[in-house]
DNA sequence: GAAATAGTGAAGCAGTTACTTCAGTATTAC
DNA sequence: GTAATACTGAAGTAACTGCTTCACTATTTC
């Protein structure tokens, strides 16, 4: 799994922005074209295109040219290791409450 | 649960950054000071403070100011906020390729 | 109460980001 | 072969980031 700090530094940045976190919804529900990505997208396709690339040097997106269009795909390895890197946290960070919490239940015990 | 996309927005935004990652990773195994958050990084104490405030502000981490120590802890709703955001996403896209399967599966049965 | 500690706030600055427009190149349709 | 489609690329620009330094304010400690 990729947990090199500089791609994760790319996915949670390119999560950052409300149009590429609303292309990547699109893509959720399946393949798209880069027109049907900027369809819904108050931007001109140029702004569409580089909101992509930076979706696509993440690792988040995959897109394959066939013709003249381009057409998109999650990759859903690169979500996992985001979230994974959350999670990890998480978990540590509830591990400690937890054990935290026995100790306290404890040494009320002991008293 | 948050799913506020401005929240979302400064909640990834936050996690963009290697040394605001860090800060949560040390915080993930327990509270800790301005002074050791600072004390691994590369920076001026008031870079860390300048990155303490774009988590604060981000939701991830709460800070509570006791004397003249500034006491740091995750706020593990936040985290589990944009857990949430990419799960839904990748889930999402990984139905759609079951369903997909499935409907291959079928098909090849009928023929 | 003087000195050390812990953090705060503002100004400045180089580099990056999120767009824009405009001009171009393939590909496909008629 | 002409026109429409689907992008692509470069240049420009305004706003935002991630630092720095320096001056400062509270709190402890001795």
């Amino acid at each position: 799994m990729l947990h090199d700090p500089a791609q994760l530094d790319l996915m949670f940045q390119a999560l950052a922005d409300p149009a590429r976190r609303s292309m990547v919804e699109r893509l959720s529900r399946g393949p798209a074209s880069v027109s049907q990505l900027a369809e819904p997208l108050a931007m001109s396709l140029s702004a569409v295109v580089q909101h992509l690339n930076v979706l696509e040097a993440s690792g988040l997106v995959r897109t394959e040219k066939l013709g003249r269009v381009r057409t998109c795909q999650i990759e859903p390895q690169a979500l996992r290791a985001a979230e994974h890197w959350i999670n990890e946290r998480r978990l540590a960070w509830e591990g400690r409450l937890d054990r935290l919490g026995d100790f306290l239940a404890e040494t009320k015990d002991e008293t």
